[in-house]
DNA sequence: CAATTATATCTCGACGTCAAGATACTTGTA
DNA sequence: TACAAGTATCTTGACGTCGAGATATAATTG
């Protein structure tokens, strides 16, 4: 029989997670610090991270990659006629200059997006989508979303509601100061 | 003066984040689709992507790449004598074998970690921390934990609680189920 | 014991990202 | 108008990761 933490139980039937051995193993080896942040903070890296994958498996259903599929719902979410610039689409993704040109280039060889030179700034460009990109970024996001429900079943409506909260509490400093 | 939604008021001096934008763009273009489910997960991924680069800008104050804490604390947390297989690496981080091979040789070659053949398997190989890798090991937990602190201040210690509660409901199945 | 299957690690080529710098254009100022 | 500073995007080279396949050894089966 497995002992657990006396200082947190695990709700009622809880499972332990990688995070929960992750760190028993540093109070034993570090019984000096206090690890409670990892609680928090692993939890959230590593379910990104497995979020990741589940998201490459649905895309890959619609022959999407994650960062296409980033892009391509950028110009979405923008509204008709769906286009943005180069440097708009940098901030929605959190990618380099030099990495958006990369995608831009390939989603513009797959014929998902189109390059039009910005009327009002002969610096810029403009980046939009085509009619079969749209499409493309309908269906993945539907299926996306699919997915997303069967992953959060595991909360109640308050629970999801609770934590989309308090992870706001802790998204907005970076979101909102320079970050 | 910015208008707030009515159907999810924000906590009291509570922040827009990013993830609010990207909803309220959702329901403007999609309002025929449910997308709750991305006032989490999509918070996740970001907010996990935020702190890949605070780690980064931490990590690099002690001279380690995030990739090279990874092994090194995994390595440290095993308890002395401090080895572990590349293959108990590789579950650990979730990195594949190639990218586990190529990790060992750079950090050998700092000469943070060793390689010895393992006694009881002709095929395998220990990977050791040296001395100073465990040091190096030992003083980037530190800072990143001082670092985790300050992040995680914006939220009382029940929250704090509440969170890990939550994530951990979320992160059990991909841990636990094979994944 | 031989043959087969499984396991552990490494090799290698393709690929995407980053960071720094280059280029082209615009804005502010005198 | 002319010039400096700022901005938008693209170019380039280095780097880390992945994934498929290769090699060596171990375990299983008949």
């Amino acid at each position: 029989m497995k002992r657990l933490h006396v200082d947190r139980p695990l709700t009622l039937i809880g499972m332990e997670d990688e995070v929960d051995r992750l760190v028993a193993a540093w109070r034993r080896e570090r019984p000096d610090l206090d690890v409670e942040p990892l609680e928090v903070l692993s939890r959230v890296s590593r379910l990104a991270r497995h979020l990741d994958r589940a998201r490459r498996l649905a895309f890959s259903e619609h022959g999407l990659e994650p960062w296409e599929f980033d892009v391509l719902t950028s110009l979405r979410r923008a509204g008709a006629p769906y286009q943005l610039s180069p440097g708009q689409l940098l901030t929605q993704t959190l990618v380099t200059s030099g990495t958006m040109t990369n995608r831009i280039d390939r989603l513009a060889k797959k014929g998902l997006v189109e390059r039009l030179p910005d009327p009002s700034d002969r610096r810029g460009v403009l980046v939009r989508l085509t009619p079969e990109g749209r499409d493309r970024a309908d269906q993945a996001l539907a299926g996306l979303l699919a997915q997303e429900r069967a992953i959060l079943a595991q909360l109640s409506q308050s629970q999801r509601g609770d934590l989309a909260g308090l992870l706001r509490q802790l998204t907005a400093p970076f979101d909102n100061i320079p970050g």
